[in-house]
DNA sequence: CTGTTAGCGCTTTCAG
DNA sequence: CTGAAAGCGCTAACAG
């Protein structure tokens, strides 16, 4: 049995339905006043015909397709529930997210450039440095609206939202300072990524706080994967004064490390403190449950909400190019005052 | 300063840089053979002008806005990761995917029914039971692919993916039983659900198949949420005889009762054995760590792929309207023998 | 293999 | 406030 296919009504049968042309039609859908009478003719006819406007032929003819794209390196929990509520909120405006997950890889990064170049996005949202710099240029120029968020990207034109990492970062060290801790490991992600850039200072500005010389040897600079995690702790480990805790810069990489000391028998906060950058649901779940640095994806999909609406509906360039989000910082069991090693 | 606004080259643009007709310069693009000194003209003028073709002009002329809907309840890991898999995996065939999270409210996901009509998705994924029917039948009429994941739905013409439910739950509470448990609780998520339904028959089947009782008084039926968990625990350890195993439906369950037993210095699995459907990464952070059905997310996704393609490039009708995909049952540390209650 | 042409469904002038 | 008409960029016949 073929599936059937009755094909959609279109604007011209509604018209034809409530006997008046489509372009009063169109207004009414559009949300211009029509004669009340008709308004409720064209209701009805709409009710009958079960129609629903074709989004394509319309952003086609207006040059709109009222879509956004978003670029994602992975689908973690992070940016899982960025994308939600990315998702969700710009509904509520009547945009459509398209996601595409680059896996770091430039090749893919390419086709989504493609992908959402084709699909007439308004706006790309994006933390990928990498991106090829004439598909930028020419997205730009076709009026295309960049945000980056957790990462800056230097495009002209560029709105950016991101969080205060620094801050956010010096607080969490300075916790463990304050616990009597001073060899403090950072292992800090793609050093080359703004971010990492970001967490470490953070870090260091936490030892000059404490006029305390940062241990510059404890600096593990890495990529951001589980694999990062636990190499930075065979590299600790086999130190003659290891660390007595750890500040890590994303959760893979502090996964990676609670996957090393539940293989070594090291025991949180005892053997070692740990603090994440990054709070995700294993952190709560862990024993002991891991102190973290919270990233408000809710807050940051309204961000990044509020640059696309100001972009669009008042021509004016934004006020500021640059948000910045505030990151909670939770204390947790992972980290405990300082303990000289038992011998 | 107002945005550049540099129209992108049409396909028009690209015809007349490379001096031919746009049929031509069209044939090329979808594919079909043209002569290779044209072919090497338009590649030029393509790069020249860095046309990239609109997909919604195409869509809207070939009446296939090769768009397929993804309505899921909630981004959760599951979901996050289906999602993932399944834009990933239709990108590959030129296909994008349009999310909407209806949030177990029919309000909202009667929103979504119409967002995925009016963007004209060939096809929509989903487990929602509680679909209007009109849209529905609406949709179906009009020849979009309805797909249904984790839930029997009943509609005509859907495909259904699913994965092993009974059998793989028969094969966790037979490992439980196995291990000397005869008093194991089933927290069943919502019993209106198919999936649910499925889950708490393979959990019958196991004691069907050990020739014991089925403890029905052990059976709470509830929503699929942590507080679900919490208060299944709640009634349980009120018990006279309280279970010393639980099976529980999914993760979001298993997490509300992993708090309950931090809350009240339960040991698993010495005070108590935990089965979850549903693996998470917390369960591999948890201490000890929690024996799960993992539901393959990537198969799953490879599986809707394939009805997708079926469905759209030969004509006929699938062979079998649902595929079935296996779980992996994970034994970990969180399942232990029956210890009788110390006094 | 290629050029020509007729729309897809809608928005948006422009006159009324 | 409404109708008529001109396309948006592209594909899919059709005739060469």
């Amino acid at each position: 049995m073929p599936r059937t296919n009755k094909k959609p009504a279109t604007i011209t049968d509604v018209a034809i339905a409530a006997g008046m042309s489509i372009g009063t039609v169109s207004r009414y859908i559009n949300g211009y006043e029509v004669k009340p009478a008709n308004k409720e003719r064209i209701e009805r006819a709409i009710a009958d015909l079960s129609f629903s406007p074709n989004a394509l032929a319309s952003g086609m003819k207006s040059a709109d397709s009222r879509m956004v794209g978003l670029l994602v390196p992975d689908y973690d929990e992070f940016h899982a529930g960025l994308l939600g509520n990315l998702a969700t909120t710009l509904a509520q405006e009547g945009l459509v997210t398209l996601t595409y997950c680059h896996e770091s890889n430039s090749a893919v990064a390419k086709e989504a450039m493609r992908f959402f170049r084709t699909h007439r996005v308004r706006a790309l949202i994006m933390s990928w440095p990498d991106a090829d710099r004439n598909d930028i240029t020419e997205m730009i120029a076709q009026g295309v609206q960049i945000v980056t968020y957790d990462n800056i990207i230097d495009f002209a034109g560029g709105d950016r939202v991101v969080v205060n990492n620094r801050e956010a970062s010096f607080k969490a060290v300075s916790e463990l300072i304050r616990l009597g801790h001073t060899r403090i490991g950072a292992v800090t992600g793609d050093l080359r990524r703004w971010t990492a850039k970001e967490r470490l200072a953070g870090w260091r500005d936490a030892f000059e706080a404490a006029n305390i010389p940062a241990p510059e040897d404890l600096i593990f600079p890495c990529d951001w994967y589980r694999a990062d995690g636990h190499r930075a702790m065979e590299h600790f480990w086999k130190m003659d004064t290891p660390p007595s805790a750890i500040f890590a810069a994303n959760y893979q990489i502090s996964l990676g490390i609670l996957v090393f000391c539940q293989e070594n028998d090291i025991t949180l906060p005892d053997d070692l403190s740990l603090f994440s950058f990054d709070d995700v649901e294993a952190f709560h779940f862990s024993t002991p449950r891991v102190a973290a640095i919270g990233q408000p994806v809710h807050d940051i999909a309204q961000a990044i909400k509020a640059r696309l609406l100001e972009n669009n509906k008042a021509k004016r360039p934004a006020t500021t190019p640059i948000s910045v989000v505030d990151c909670a910082v939770h204390f947790r069991e992972s980290i405990g005052p300082y303990r000289p090693k038992s011998v």
